[in-house]
DNA sequence: TTCATTGCAATAGTAATACTATCATCCCTC
DNA sequence: GAGGGATGATAGTATTACTATTGCAATGAA
């Protein structure tokens, strides 16, 4: 399995050497381990045994290939979420699947063989926002490089108009359910009094507390 | 009128000097021209008309900056939601009233003569969440620099309360609509695709989204 | 078999950033 | 007029975020 990422994420394709596939792969680990702001490209080059010039080669810059994890990220969100609804017709229910799909935990899986799913999704829930609270937004936007949060949080919309149509912010509703449901974890694991959601079960609760609030948002 | 701010947030007090005054002034007016990632002390000090080692000598670095900012921020919010609700009995009228003043578009005030509150409210839409987004979150935490957003947070949540006590998720409603409100204003201007808050009314329009759904969300 | 291409390593270098140290100076107060 | 706090001036370090250039080794086509 591969999905597809907009080729202006990248100045060379990852996927397309041996190396490529080390640094997309040891970038999310170092990611998760360091955070985005000590993370480099001369810490990374070292710890996949290159040298600065070689990942410099396949991105631009940090910012970049922060870019190209959540451009995946939200491709592989949107793939499993077309999955755990197709066939299933009745409106309500596939919104609230979708939302269990939005919220659940991330668990390693090895369909994806050189990608560690849940440091990724760690490095998502932390980092995430930060490819788009830049001065560049607009320019990088320009590129077309929001589209796969953009074209996610669609799909997630129109389950929602298909459940009310007459619901006026279906948008802005999901796009705060998504980083809600983002924030909820980070603020169980180091802000815990900002939320009712408890570390340990931060899955559960965070799921529980989004969906209720969107049914009820969007009840007749 | 002058509000408090925990000591730990700045080495020397800024509000005791001229020079802390004007530099504060100017941080604001300079993150909100350049941002946040390209904002450094050495311009900083350009601007006002002093050295770095001075700068320094007021905040130990950016982060502590933005992390006063927006301290001091959130101070002036609940004050100002505590003033927009003083002597409004019914809960659910508290409440709304809260929302209102919680999403509201900041004007210009002379009450506080050298903060441009408009140039500091679109710092803290673009910027607030990288003062916790950071490795060093358990850090800053632990000294107490982020009590004043705490403090605003269970104050908002406390009227949920009041309205409804068997609501389960207080905080994480009232921190949820914090951030999505910046959130909402934010998406608006700069990926419009994300939400149907429209950049010429995105107060208004916010302050509905939210309200509608805070209190679909608690109904009984 | 040669030749060109690619893929990558190695080295080197630049401008800027995030600080820190030291010392002189000024002004106010006692 | 001595002492002390506030600031300025200068200088320096380690790291970051790049960029340029060169060369070599493997691969695949002519």
């Amino acid at each position: 399995m591969k999905l597809q990422v907009d080729e202006k994420l990248y100045l060379k394709d990852p996927t397309s050497t041996e190396l490529g596939e080390t640094i997309v792969e040891q970038a999310i680990l170092m990611l998760d381990a360091i955070g985005y702001e000590a993370f480099t490209f001369r810490k990374l080059a070292e710890r996949v045994g290159t040298t600065e010039p070689s990942v410099y080669r396949y991105f631009r810059n940090k910012q970049r290939l922060l870019l190209y994890l959540t451009a995946w990220y939200w491709s592989w969100m949107e793939y499993r979420l077309v999955l755990a609804t197709v066939n299933v017709v009745p409106a309500d229910q596939r919104l609230r699947l979708a939302l269990a799909e939005l919220t659940r935990p991330i668990v390693a899986d090895d369909t994806l063989p050189r990608i560690d799913e849940a440091a990724l999704y760690r490095v998502v829930v932390a980092d995430s926002s930060k490819a788009y609270l830049h001065r560049n937004v607009d320019a990088v936007n320009r590129d077309g490089l929001f589209r796969s949060y953009k074209r996610l949080c669609r799909t997630v919309a129109d389950m929602v108009s298909a459940v009310n149509p007459a619901y006026r912010y279906p948008l802005a509703l999901v796009s705060t359910v998504v980083e809600s449901s983002h924030m909820q974890k980070y603020f169980a694991e180091h802000l815990p009094s900002l939320t009712e959601v408890k570390h340990a079960q931060a899955d559960a609760s965070t799921t529980q507390f989004l969906t209720e609030m969107v049914f009820k948002a969007i009840a007749f």
